[in-house]
This record gives structure tokens, C-alpha cells and sequence, in this order.
DNA sequence: AGATTTTATGAAAACATTTGCATTACTATT
DNA sequence: AATAGTAATGCAAATGTTTTCATAAAATCT
């Protein structure tokens, strides 16, 4: 343990030292911080005095053996370390600070079974509740879910259907916007890239959509246009370079995200293409830093910050019994006109 | 709360219920989880098949109170929602979760009040150690942390002095560094740009290295290049573009850090000069997407993901016990050589 | 002034676990 | 066979807090 000098030793400074010091019972201090009407405004007093005197800091673990509430939620993300995630915890635990919650995170890289473990690491912390990113889980982890009776809420994606609650955005719809925008453009030949659809939900509905969207419109899906990237800028911008050196080539591409899109718009630029004029190109997000390139990212904004906010507003709400009501919140999606799509 | 149909319904499923459908005493299941050693294979086995049973997951609660480890670390940032510190805060929690730790997050925004209330809200928790992002803290900050003997370190800086064991980058070479290439590049001439270096160590660190470089190298510092950006792209492009404006400019120029320096780029091509043919520009940091970029980022590689590794491993040890000796870790720095910065 | 209600406080039980000490049942040593 | 030593287990106290119940003091009503 770290050895700082001492300063007048702190004898184990708990709640029946404030009570000493205070010369009051250990109920009285107790009461004076979660029934303040209880006590009277002198005693209370001598108690906050106690209190700084000795640097008394409360032990939420004490507490929440009482069936109390120990003022912590968990979140289970695939990924930390991705702006979009980053943006959405961000959000989501100054959201749930506000309520006097703090944040327990834990990340399993895209991989279900340790989604399960982390889960059943934060029930062993006894959590409040449990948020989850996004809607597909293992049978495990929801099964463990119900059976502690754990409060739990799926972020990032919404479904109608959802048995979780969810605070999130359609996917589906993402894609069938951004499909649309195209077209309203004038396009006809689109190509799209997008990341394995199996095993992330997110991806395949926004696939789904983008198709639904095309073929309701008469718009063929050539093959040779759909291709798959996975969500990095390196990997993206050299499926992009094949794909756009063979002769017969899209006049515009839907991407899976924005950084997928990212790595399209690089790939166009190092044959040759400009873009929006040789090509347009429109991801989904709306990531930060898609504002700012040069040309600035057409794309499906994915309201990231009011997801988390909500989210946090909500689970709280819902967790501290002031609204109980299953939720199931759609955040709109907004179509971000910038520079890499134009009309043909 | 959730209701969620119910199972065959747990009635308090704690360490007695185990005891009881093992046949044993709750001490002995206690001992069968925190020393194997100690109980007989055999009503091992029983306990275990009594824990799948009843779904049993044990209470940190109740046996921190103990003294017994929490497992759990607190983590104060000054926000989640950046690209480097999401890839330090991954690879931190992965370590510490390596060695049964799980993280409790919190942001302060800058604020180094808000990082004392956070503090003290982590410890009301009874974590098990803090770890801060910098060296720079209030003193109530730091009083604190010694009054209740927290194990506490410090992320993301070194400084061969630091109080607190630290494991980070020395940003005063990162400058240092930045400044040698350009000079070893040819260039004389040569712009700054850095955020305020008030209540940022990092900056002023790094600002100071730079100009030390240069100072000993007699190159003057023109003070019409020396320009103020705050941490985002789109500001940073703006103030390049007056920069860049003047008859005289520089023939490179050195940013803070990646997101300045990528700013700085875009507001070099919206003026219709070429990177790197008419000027220059050198980051620090090298952030996700500085590689990827058209042309990649020349910077100076912070290696955040080592940082958060390394920083979890010692931390986990000194909290444990096992390695309790102070550490001060300088991680070493890179210059990332790509196309941004060409000799003249 | 006495009876009744209200307000403020304390004593003790309860929460879920760990651990020091005591006990029992073996095993090894003489 | 008696003794010492060891391994496995249980009992009960302890951990820091909250809460129920009881009690004392003060305020209100008749």
C-alpha cells in the first residue's frame, strides 16, 4: 500500500467515531444523512462538523447490505476504445451522475460469452442495474438476467419488440434513409460496403434497409457492388481501391458507417477520383471528426449523446422507482447533408 | 423494477442457502472460495454443484467490509469522449480485469473540483486504488487521498519527481522530439500551435520541449507564429486558415497534438496549400485515424495502449501486494514517420 | 395541570460475509 | 497403544451500516 506520511492517524474513522465525536448514537449520524427531517438542525450540525473533522467518507458497501441501494450501474460495451461507444458512455455516465450514480464498465470485445462473465462480475458487485449494448445477447446472460432480478436496459439500438427496455436508434430505418437520399439525388448505381452482418445486429439492419429501400425503388443490386469491409479506416480504404479500379463503377457508395466511409472516401482519393464529383459517397453515425474532414461526411447521424442521455435519465428512473413504466424510446436519426453526396 | 417472470424463485440465495444445500457450515463455503486449500476436495465438489444450483454469485458487498478487497479500481479521466483516453481507459480496464479487477469510471470535464467529488464518490465505493489521468491535482485532491491511505497513481504523464507512481509519456520530449525532426528535416522556419497551457501540463509540457529545441538550435521564435487552438478540429482548421493567410508564413508548422495538427490540415488545404509540398506539419500523439489519414500524420507516437497495459499491471500488483515498490514508468516515445513533414 | 400527540434520540437486531479459535477425526511417530 | 501433529470443519464474533421499536422530551390540546 502507498505509505504517505500520516497525519493525525485516522483510527478507523466510522460512523460511531462521527457519533462520539458528535455525542450522539450511530443511528442519530445515520439518520441526519438519509432522513435529514429526522433530526433536528443542531444535532445535525454537530454532526456535519464530526464529520468534516474526522473526514468521514460513508461506505456505500456497509449500506447496500441493507437492500439499499448501492448507487452504482454497470455497463457492458463491446468496445471503450471506438469513437461512437466513447461518445455514447460519455453521455450516458454524466447522465446517471446527475442521478448519484456512478459507472462500473466493463467491455468484451464483440465476444458473447465474455458479455456473460462481465455480467456476472458486476452482480457480484451488486450493481442496481445492468445496461447492454445493443439487442443480441446469449440465452445465458438474459436468462441470468431475470433470474437475479437484476433492473436491465439495452443501449444504442431500438426495436420495437425489444423485451429489454431500449433506448436506442433503428437501424433498419438508418439504412433506408440513407438509401433514399441517394436516390433523391438522382442515383441509380450504388454501391454498398458494409461489415459482416453475422453476429452484429447493428450492420445487418442498417443492410437490411439500405436493400429494402433500393428494391422498392427498381434499383438493381449488382453483386459486384456489395462488398464487405469491417469497421476500419486502413481495411475499408483498400477494399475501396480494388473495388473502384474496375471499369463499370458506381456513381455513389453507402457505407456501413462513417468509418467505413472514411476509409472509402481515402481509398477514392489515392485512383485518382474526387469526391463528391467523381463520386459520392454517404456513411452512418455521424462520428466525430465526420464534420471536419475536407470534404465534410455525408451521413445518417445516430444521436449518440441524447441516447446516452436518456438511457441514463431513464434506467435511473426506473431503477429509483420514480417511473417504473417498460420503456422502448426511438431516437430519431437525421439526414447530415454535407459535401460527399450530389446530385447527378 | 423489472419483472420478469419468475424462475423457481430464489428466496435469498446467499452464503447460508449454499451451506445448507451442501451439507455444510457457511464458513466452509466461505474458505472453498477465498482458500481452496483449505476444504477437502470432496465438499469442494458439493459446494460447487450447490452454487450452479441455486445460481448463487457472491456478495464483494458484504466481504469488503472485511477489509477484503473490493476488486474493484477507480478511474478519473477528464472525459471519456476522446480518442486517446478511450484507448488508455480500454487497455487499462483489460488489464486490471486480467487480474479480477473491474473498473469504476468517472469524468471531471477539466475540472479539477468536479475531480475531487468524483474522488471522493469512488471512495464512498471503498475502491481499491485511484488512478488519475496527469500530475496536476488540487491539493484537496491529493490531502485526501493521503488522509484515507488510497493506493493512488498517475496515468498518462511521467515526471521523474511525480509523488504519486506514475506511468506515462514524458511530454516535454515529445516536444523536444517534434522540434528534432522538423530541424533534422531542414526547416527553420517553423509555426506553433498549442491550447492553452493553463491547467494543462500536458501542453505546457510539451510547448516548453518544443521551444527548448528550437531556442538551442538558435532558430528565433517568431512570435506571429505562435498560435493558440483548443483540442478540436474544426477550431484549429479555422485558426490555420488566418495563419496561413499572412504574406510570411512558416514552412512548418508543430500542433499540440494530432487533433490540432489535423485541423491545421484541412485549414492548410482549404487555403489551396499542399501538405506536405508547401508546408509541413508534425502532431503529437498519433491517434486512431492519424495513420489512416490522406497523407498519414507525421507525429510523435504516445503509446496509450502500453500505457493503460503497463499502468494496470503495476497498479494491480501494488494493490495486491504483490510488487509494493513506487514506481515511476517512462514509456517511451516514437517518432511515426509518414507524410505530413517532407525535407526542404 | 394533566392527557395526548409529536419530535428527537438511542438500543439492538439485522444484513452477508470472513476469520480466529475450538473441535473433531485422521495420520504419523514413538 | 499412547501421543503428537495435521487436516477439515463448525461456532461465534466481528465488520459498518440501517432500521424497527422503544423511550424520553417537548409541544399541543383540553
Amino acid at each position: 500500500m502507498a505509505h504517505y506520511m500520516s497525519d493525525k492517524v485516522n483510527e478507523k474513522v466510522d460512523i460511531v467515531a462521527v457519533a462520539k465525536a458528535a455525542r450522539v448514537s450511530a443511528s442519530t449520524v445515520s439518520r441526519s444523512f438519509n432522513h435529514p427531517g429526522l433530526v433536528s438542525p443542531a444535532t445535525r450540525k454537530r454532526i456535519t462538523r464530526a464529520v468534516e473533522k474526522l473526514g468521514y467518507i460513508r461506505n456505500r458497501a456497509a449500506q447496500s447490505m441493507h437492500g439499499r441501494r448501492n448507487a452504482t450501474i454497470g455497463l457492458i460495451v463491446p468496445t471503450i476504445d471506438h469513437a461512437i461507444f466513447a461518445e455514447v458512455i460519455q453521455s450516458f455516465s454524466d447522465s446517471i451522475d446527475r442521478a448519484g450514480f456512478t459507472l462500473l464498465i466493463a467491455s468484451h470485445s464483440y465476444d458473447l460469452d465474455r458479455e456473460y462473465a462481465m455480467m456476472r462480475k458486476l452482480m457480484e458487485h451488486r450493481v442496481d442495474g445492468i445496461a447492454l449494448v445493443g439487442l443480441e445477447h446469449s440465452d445465458a446472460s438474459l436468462r441470468l438476467l431475470q433470474q437475479q432480478g437484476t433492473p436491465a436496459m439495452a443501449l444504442w439500438n431500438y426495436a420495437p419488440d425489444s423485451v429489454l427496455p431500449c433506448v436506442g436508434a433503428d437501424n433498419h430505418e438508418a439504412g433506408r434513409i440513407a438509401a433514399d437520399h441517394l436516390l433523391g439525388l438522382g442515383h441509380r448505381d450504388i454501391g454498398l460496403v458494409f461489415p459482416r452482418p453475422d453476429g452484429n445486429d447493428r450492420a445487418s439492419a442498417r443492410l437490411s434497409g439500405a436493400r429494402a429501400r433500393l428494391l422498392a425503388e427498381g434499383v438493381p443490386l449488382v453483386d459486384d457492388w456489395q462488398w464487405e469491409a469491417p469497421y476500419s479506416i486502413a481495411q475499408a480504404k483498400q477494399v475501396a481501391q480494388e473495388l473502384l479500379q474496375r471499369r463499370h463503377r458506381p456513381t455513389a457508395l453507402l457505407c456501413g458507417n462513417d468509418v467505413i466511409a472514411q476509409g472509402v472516401i481515402y481509398g477514392a482519393q489515392s485512383c485518382g477520383l474526387r469526391v463528391p464529383e467523381d463520386i459520392s459517397v454517404i456513411g452512418i453515425g455521424d462520428f466525430k471528426g465526420s464534420n471536419e474532414m475536407e470534404p465534410g461526411l455525408t451521413t445518417i447521424r445516430i444521436p449518440a449523446r441524447s441516447i446516452g442521455e436518456i438511457a441514463g435519465a431513464r434506467f435511473t428512473d426506473l431503477i429509483t422507482g420514480v417511473n417504473t413504466e417498460h420503456f422502448r424510446i426511438n431516437c430519431p436519426l437525421e439526414c447530415i447533408l454535407r459535401g460527399t453526396a450530389r446530385a447527378l
